[in-house]
DNA sequence: TTGACTGCAAACGATTTGCAATTGC
DNA sequence: GCAATTGCAAATCGTTTGCAGTCAA
Protein backbone atom coordinates (compact mmCIF):
# COMPACT_ATOMS: atom_id res chain seq x y z
CA UNK A 1 0.00 0.00 0.00
CA UNK A 2 3.16 2.43 0.56
CA UNK A 3 3.75 5.43 3.10
CA UNK A 4 0.99 8.17 2.84
CA UNK A 5 1.13 11.53 3.07
CA UNK A 6 -1.46 11.49 6.58
CA UNK A 7 -1.00 9.74 9.83
CA UNK A 8 -3.66 6.87 10.46
CA UNK A 9 -5.46 9.45 12.64
CA UNK A 10 -5.84 11.80 9.90
CA UNK A 11 -6.66 9.33 7.27
CA UNK A 12 -9.86 8.16 9.62
CA UNK A 13 -10.72 12.16 9.29
CA UNK A 14 -10.17 12.61 6.01
CA UNK A 15 -12.71 9.55 5.56
CA UNK A 16 -15.31 11.17 7.48
CA UNK A 17 -14.57 14.48 5.51
CA UNK A 18 -15.34 11.92 2.37
CA UNK A 19 -18.31 10.37 4.37
CA UNK A 20 -19.91 14.02 4.60
CA UNK A 21 -19.00 15.28 1.16
CA UNK A 22 -20.97 11.67 -0.36
CA UNK A 23 -23.97 12.36 1.31
CA UNK A 24 -24.17 15.57 1.24
CA UNK A 25 -23.45 15.71 -2.78
CA UNK A 26 -26.00 12.52 -2.97
CA UNK A 27 -22.97 9.68 -3.67
CA UNK A 28 -23.70 6.57 -2.11
CA UNK A 29 -21.28 5.51 0.55
CA UNK A 30 -20.90 1.90 -1.21
CA UNK A 31 -17.90 -0.45 0.57
CA UNK A 32 -16.34 -0.06 -2.98
CA UNK A 33 -16.57 3.55 -2.96
CA UNK A 34 -15.26 4.41 0.37
CA UNK A 35 -12.28 1.66 -0.18
CA UNK A 36 -11.27 3.09 -3.28
CA UNK A 37 -10.91 6.27 -1.84
CA UNK A 38 -8.97 5.08 1.35
CA UNK A 39 -6.38 3.36 -0.98
CA UNK A 40 -5.75 6.26 -3.10
CA UNK A 41 -5.68 8.14 0.40
CA UNK A 42 -3.60 6.04 1.50
CA UNK A 43 -0.98 5.85 -1.71
CA UNK A 44 1.75 8.73 -2.05
CA UNK A 45 2.52 7.48 -5.41
CA UNK A 46 -0.13 8.41 -8.07
CA UNK A 47 -1.33 5.23 -8.69
CA UNK A 48 -2.93 4.38 -11.81
CA UNK A 49 -6.11 2.42 -12.06
CA UNK A 50 -4.55 -0.90 -12.70
CA UNK A 51 -1.97 -0.48 -9.69
CA UNK A 52 -4.88 1.32 -7.36
CA UNK A 53 -6.93 -1.73 -8.02
CA UNK A 54 -4.27 -4.61 -7.71
CA UNK A 55 -3.77 -2.53 -3.92
CA UNK A 56 -7.48 -2.90 -3.34
CA UNK A 57 -7.51 -6.40 -4.68
CA UNK A 58 -5.17 -7.95 -0.71
CA UNK A 59 -8.37 -6.25 1.13
CA UNK A 60 -11.26 -6.65 -1.39
CA UNK A 61 -10.68 -9.52 -3.60
CA UNK A 62 -14.35 -9.12 -5.56
CA UNK A 63 -13.64 -5.46 -6.26
CA UNK A 64 -13.51 -5.23 -10.09
CA UNK A 65 -11.50 -3.21 -12.10
CA UNK A 66 -14.47 -1.84 -13.76
CA UNK A 67 -15.86 -0.57 -10.56
CA UNK A 68 -12.60 1.50 -9.35
CA UNK A 69 -12.11 2.84 -13.07
CA UNK A 70 -16.22 3.84 -12.72
CA UNK A 71 -15.66 5.22 -9.11
CA UNK A 72 -12.24 7.18 -10.00
CA UNK A 73 -14.14 9.27 -12.79
CA UNK A 74 -17.34 9.82 -10.28
CA UNK A 75 -15.21 11.05 -8.01
CA UNK A 76 -13.55 13.32 -10.19
CA UNK A 77 -16.70 14.56 -11.62
CA UNK A 78 -17.10 15.99 -8.25
CA UNK A 79 -13.56 17.49 -7.22
CA UNK A 80 -12.89 15.13 -4.86
CA UNK A 81 -9.73 13.47 -6.58
CA UNK A 82 -7.81 14.42 -9.90
CA UNK A 83 -6.50 13.13 -12.79
CA UNK A 84 -3.00 14.13 -13.27
CA UNK A 85 -3.34 16.87 -16.14
CA UNK A 86 -1.83 15.54 -19.41
CA UNK A 87 -2.81 15.85 -23.15
CA UNK A 88 -5.33 13.31 -23.55
CA UNK A 89 -4.90 9.81 -24.42
CA UNK A 90 -3.42 10.62 -27.97
CA UNK A 91 0.01 10.99 -28.03
CA UNK A 92 1.03 14.13 -30.49
CA UNK A 93 4.20 15.31 -32.33
CA UNK A 94 5.79 18.19 -33.41
CA UNK A 95 8.82 18.67 -35.56
CA UNK A 96 11.68 19.30 -32.87
CA UNK A 97 12.29 23.37 -32.55
CA UNK A 98 13.50 25.25 -29.64
CA UNK A 99 12.11 24.60 -25.84
CA UNK A 100 8.42 25.50 -25.53
CA UNK A 101 5.79 25.41 -23.42
CA UNK A 102 2.28 24.28 -24.36
CA UNK A 103 -0.96 26.22 -23.64
CA UNK A 104 -3.81 23.96 -24.20
CA UNK A 105 -7.77 24.54 -24.88
CA UNK A 106 -9.91 22.49 -22.89
CA UNK A 107 -12.82 23.30 -25.42
CA UNK A 108 -11.32 22.61 -28.92
CA UNK A 109 -7.86 20.45 -27.76
CA UNK A 110 -5.75 22.94 -29.47
CA UNK A 111 -2.04 23.14 -28.60
CA UNK A 112 -0.35 26.38 -28.78
CA UNK A 113 3.51 26.80 -28.26
CA UNK A 114 4.72 29.76 -26.50
CA UNK A 115 8.51 30.62 -25.09
CA UNK A 116 8.97 31.81 -21.63
CA UNK A 117 12.93 32.37 -21.34
CA UNK A 118 12.26 33.71 -18.11
CA UNK A 119 11.49 30.59 -16.57
CA UNK A 120 14.65 28.83 -17.59
CA UNK A 121 16.39 31.79 -15.56
CA UNK A 122 14.52 31.42 -11.84
CA UNK A 123 16.02 29.71 -9.44
CA UNK A 124 14.73 26.02 -8.95
CA UNK A 125 13.09 24.89 -5.43
CA UNK A 126 15.30 23.12 -3.38
CA UNK A 127 13.69 19.65 -3.55
CA UNK A 128 14.42 19.38 -7.12
CA UNK A 129 18.02 19.72 -6.97
CA UNK A 130 17.89 16.82 -4.45
CA UNK A 131 15.06 14.85 -6.20
CA UNK A 132 18.13 14.21 -9.25
CA UNK A 133 18.70 15.33 -12.68
CA UNK A 134 16.88 17.42 -14.87
CA UNK A 135 16.54 16.59 -18.33
CA UNK A 136 13.49 18.66 -19.12
CA UNK A 137 11.08 21.12 -18.20
CA UNK A 138 8.01 21.82 -19.20
CA UNK A 139 4.83 24.14 -18.35
CA UNK A 140 1.59 22.84 -19.31
CA UNK A 141 -1.59 25.69 -18.90
CA UNK A 142 -4.40 24.62 -19.36
CA UNK A 143 -7.91 27.03 -19.98
CA UNK A 144 -10.15 27.98 -22.86
CA UNK A 145 -8.67 30.46 -26.08
CA UNK A 146 -10.49 33.04 -26.85
CA UNK A 147 -11.77 31.85 -29.97
CA UNK A 148 -13.62 29.18 -27.74
CA UNK A 149 -14.41 31.62 -24.89
CA UNK A 150 -16.30 33.93 -27.68
CA UNK A 151 -18.31 30.63 -29.77
CA UNK A 152 -20.40 30.31 -25.92
CA UNK B 1 -3.17 20.43 -44.38
CA UNK B 2 -3.23 23.86 -42.63
CA UNK B 3 -0.73 26.45 -42.23
CA UNK B 4 2.86 26.23 -41.48
CA UNK B 5 5.50 27.39 -39.26
CA UNK B 6 7.55 27.84 -42.42
CA UNK B 7 7.58 28.90 -46.46
CA UNK B 8 7.82 27.02 -49.08
CA UNK B 9 10.81 27.32 -49.74
CA UNK B 10 12.08 26.94 -46.06
CA UNK B 11 10.26 23.85 -45.86
CA UNK B 12 12.25 22.48 -49.02
CA UNK B 13 15.80 23.46 -47.07
CA UNK B 14 14.83 21.92 -44.44
CA UNK B 15 13.75 18.47 -45.83
CA UNK B 16 16.83 18.68 -48.05
CA UNK B 17 18.47 18.59 -44.34
CA UNK B 18 16.16 16.40 -43.43
CA UNK B 19 17.99 13.90 -46.32
CA UNK B 20 21.01 14.72 -45.30
CA UNK B 21 20.63 13.35 -41.43
CA UNK B 22 18.90 10.35 -42.53
CA UNK B 23 21.71 9.59 -45.01
CA UNK B 24 24.14 10.67 -42.59
CA UNK B 25 22.71 8.18 -39.95
CA UNK B 26 21.70 5.33 -42.16
CA UNK B 27 18.02 5.70 -42.31
CA UNK B 28 17.08 4.85 -46.03
CA UNK B 29 15.35 7.69 -47.92
CA UNK B 30 11.83 6.07 -48.32
CA UNK B 31 8.44 7.87 -50.07
CA UNK B 32 6.67 7.21 -47.07
CA UNK B 33 9.10 8.59 -44.74
CA UNK B 34 10.12 11.40 -46.34
CA UNK B 35 6.34 12.34 -47.00
CA UNK B 36 5.15 12.08 -43.40
CA UNK B 37 8.49 14.34 -42.33
CA UNK B 38 6.85 16.79 -44.86
CA UNK B 39 3.42 16.48 -43.59
CA UNK B 40 4.66 17.18 -40.23
CA UNK B 41 6.71 20.01 -41.12
CA UNK B 42 3.76 21.53 -43.00
CA UNK B 43 1.65 21.05 -39.89
CA UNK B 44 1.17 23.87 -37.20
CA UNK B 45 -1.16 21.90 -34.92
CA UNK B 46 0.74 18.91 -33.24
CA UNK B 47 -1.28 16.40 -35.16
CA UNK B 48 -1.74 12.92 -33.37
CA UNK B 49 -0.71 9.97 -35.34
CA UNK B 50 -3.78 9.39 -36.59
CA UNK B 51 -4.71 12.95 -37.79
CA UNK B 52 -1.42 13.34 -39.48
CA UNK B 53 -2.03 9.56 -41.59
CA UNK B 54 -5.23 11.24 -42.78
CA UNK B 55 -3.54 14.17 -43.73
CA UNK B 56 -1.10 12.06 -45.83
CA UNK B 57 -3.63 9.93 -47.41
CA UNK B 58 -4.84 12.41 -49.24
CA UNK B 59 -1.67 12.65 -51.48
CA UNK B 60 -0.69 9.11 -50.88
CA UNK B 61 -3.71 6.86 -50.80
CA UNK B 62 -1.74 4.15 -50.23
CA UNK B 63 -0.20 4.94 -46.64
CA UNK B 64 -0.70 2.73 -43.79
CA UNK B 65 -1.22 3.87 -40.24
CA UNK B 66 1.40 1.52 -39.06
CA UNK B 67 3.90 2.90 -41.47
CA UNK B 68 3.06 6.66 -39.45
CA UNK B 69 3.14 5.04 -36.11
CA UNK B 70 6.55 3.11 -36.75
CA UNK B 71 7.94 6.38 -38.73
CA UNK B 72 7.35 8.68 -35.89
CA UNK B 73 8.68 6.41 -33.39
CA UNK B 74 12.11 5.99 -35.64
CA UNK B 75 12.26 9.57 -36.16
CA UNK B 76 11.79 10.17 -32.53
CA UNK B 77 14.30 7.73 -31.48
CA UNK B 78 17.00 9.58 -33.65
CA UNK B 79 15.63 12.93 -32.38
CA UNK B 80 14.14 14.32 -35.50
CA UNK B 81 10.37 14.74 -33.94
CA UNK B 82 9.74 15.36 -30.56
CA UNK B 83 6.74 13.24 -28.71
CA UNK B 84 4.36 15.75 -26.67
CA UNK B 85 5.91 15.13 -23.10
CA UNK B 86 3.11 13.63 -20.80
CA UNK B 87 2.65 11.18 -18.30
CA UNK B 88 3.03 7.98 -20.09
CA UNK B 89 -0.52 6.21 -21.52
CA UNK B 90 -2.01 5.76 -18.23
CA UNK B 91 -4.09 8.13 -16.72
CA UNK B 92 -3.03 8.47 -12.89
CA UNK B 93 -4.60 9.78 -10.00
CA UNK B 94 -4.11 11.48 -6.93
CA UNK B 95 -6.45 13.10 -4.17
CA UNK B 96 -6.66 16.64 -4.52
CA UNK B 97 -4.22 18.75 -2.29
CA UNK B 98 -2.75 22.19 -2.90
CA UNK B 99 -1.69 23.16 -6.34
CA UNK B 100 1.82 21.40 -7.21
CA UNK B 101 4.13 20.38 -9.82
CA UNK B 102 5.69 17.18 -10.81
CA UNK B 103 8.79 15.43 -11.05
CA UNK B 104 8.65 12.32 -13.23
CA UNK B 105 11.58 9.46 -13.45
CA UNK B 106 11.94 8.32 -16.79
CA UNK B 107 13.55 5.21 -15.75
CA UNK B 108 11.21 4.24 -12.14
CA UNK B 109 7.92 6.38 -13.53
CA UNK B 110 7.56 7.55 -9.90
CA UNK B 111 6.22 10.49 -9.64
CA UNK B 112 6.84 13.37 -7.08
CA UNK B 113 5.06 16.38 -6.07
CA UNK B 114 6.73 20.00 -5.35
CA UNK B 115 5.28 23.22 -4.95
CA UNK B 116 6.74 26.20 -6.42
CA UNK B 117 5.65 29.15 -5.02
CA UNK B 118 7.60 31.63 -7.18
CA UNK B 119 5.74 30.37 -9.56
CA UNK B 120 2.99 31.87 -9.28
CA UNK B 121 4.37 35.68 -8.69
CA UNK B 122 6.86 35.63 -11.91
CA UNK B 123 4.92 37.44 -14.81
CA UNK B 124 3.35 34.92 -17.54
CA UNK B 125 4.50 36.02 -21.09
CA UNK B 126 2.18 38.16 -23.12
CA UNK B 127 1.15 35.43 -25.58
CA UNK B 128 -0.56 33.81 -22.57
CA UNK B 129 -2.53 36.45 -21.49
CA UNK B 130 -3.74 36.97 -25.60
CA UNK B 131 -3.96 33.38 -26.11
CA UNK B 132 -7.08 33.39 -23.55
CA UNK B 133 -8.04 32.76 -20.06
CA UNK B 134 -6.03 29.70 -18.07
CA UNK B 135 -7.49 27.29 -15.67
CA UNK B 136 -4.05 25.59 -14.49
CA UNK B 137 -0.66 25.76 -14.80
CA UNK B 138 1.65 22.71 -14.25
CA UNK B 139 5.35 22.34 -14.91
CA UNK B 140 5.70 18.87 -15.27
CA UNK B 141 9.71 17.45 -15.20
CA UNK B 142 11.22 14.63 -16.56
CA UNK B 143 14.77 13.76 -15.47
CA UNK B 144 16.58 10.54 -13.83
CA UNK B 145 15.87 9.98 -9.66
CA UNK B 146 19.02 10.00 -7.44
CA UNK B 147 17.97 6.42 -6.49
CA UNK B 148 17.72 5.09 -10.24
CA UNK B 149 21.05 6.69 -10.90
CA UNK B 150 22.81 5.15 -8.29
CA UNK B 151 21.87 2.08 -9.26
CA UNK B 152 23.02 2.73 -12.67
C1' DT C 1 -39.04 -0.06 -2.98
C1' DT C 2 -36.24 2.10 -6.21
C1' DG C 3 -32.68 4.24 -8.46
C1' DA C 4 -27.80 4.16 -7.88
C1' DC C 5 -24.23 1.10 -8.09
C1' DT C 6 -21.72 -3.17 -9.10
C1' DG C 7 -19.60 -7.23 -11.69
C1' DC C 8 -19.22 -9.42 -15.85
C1' DA C 9 -18.19 -9.71 -20.49
C1' DA C 10 -17.83 -7.67 -24.59
C1' DA C 11 -16.60 -3.42 -27.23
C1' DC C 12 -13.62 0.27 -27.96
C1' DG C 13 -9.68 3.39 -29.60
C1' DA C 14 -4.86 3.99 -29.84
C1' DT C 15 -0.82 1.63 -30.60
C1' DT C 16 2.25 -2.44 -31.49
C1' DT C 17 3.60 -6.72 -33.57
C1' DG C 18 4.52 -11.00 -36.71
C1' DC C 19 4.92 -11.99 -41.22
C1' DA C 20 5.43 -12.05 -46.09
C1' DA C 21 6.15 -8.95 -49.92
C1' DT C 22 8.67 -4.83 -51.50
C1' DT C 23 12.20 -1.45 -52.06
C1' DG C 24 16.40 1.57 -51.32
C1' DC C 25 21.19 1.25 -51.36
C1' DG D 1 21.24 -9.11 -53.35
C1' DC D 2 20.24 -8.12 -48.87
C1' DA D 3 18.80 -5.75 -45.03
C1' DA D 4 15.62 -2.26 -44.04
C1' DT D 5 11.09 -1.02 -44.65
C1' DT D 6 6.38 -1.54 -45.82
C1' DG D 7 1.26 -3.14 -45.80
C1' DC D 8 -1.79 -6.18 -43.91
C1' DA D 9 -4.11 -8.39 -40.30
C1' DA D 10 -4.22 -9.79 -35.86
C1' DA D 11 -2.86 -8.85 -31.08
C1' DT D 12 -2.33 -5.86 -27.23
C1' DC D 13 -3.16 -2.36 -23.69
C1' DG D 14 -5.84 0.90 -21.14
C1' DT D 15 -10.36 2.24 -20.76
C1' DT D 16 -15.49 2.36 -21.52
C1' DT D 17 -20.09 0.44 -22.04
C1' DG D 18 -24.55 -2.54 -22.04
C1' DC D 19 -26.86 -5.34 -19.22
C1' DA D 20 -28.79 -7.85 -15.48
C1' DG D 21 -28.37 -8.48 -10.63
C1' DT D 22 -27.48 -6.10 -6.01
C1' DC D 23 -27.53 -2.82 -2.45
C1' DA D 24 -27.75 1.81 0.12
C1' DA D 25 -31.15 5.02 1.32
Amino acid sequence: MNVSHWTEQQIEELMQNFSAVCRRIGLKLTHQRTEIYRALLSSIDHPSAEALHKRILIRIPSMSLDTVYRTLATLEQHGLIERIKTVESQARFEVVLTPHHHLICCKCKQIMDFRWPDLDHITLPAVVGQWGRIDSKTVVMYGICKQCAETD
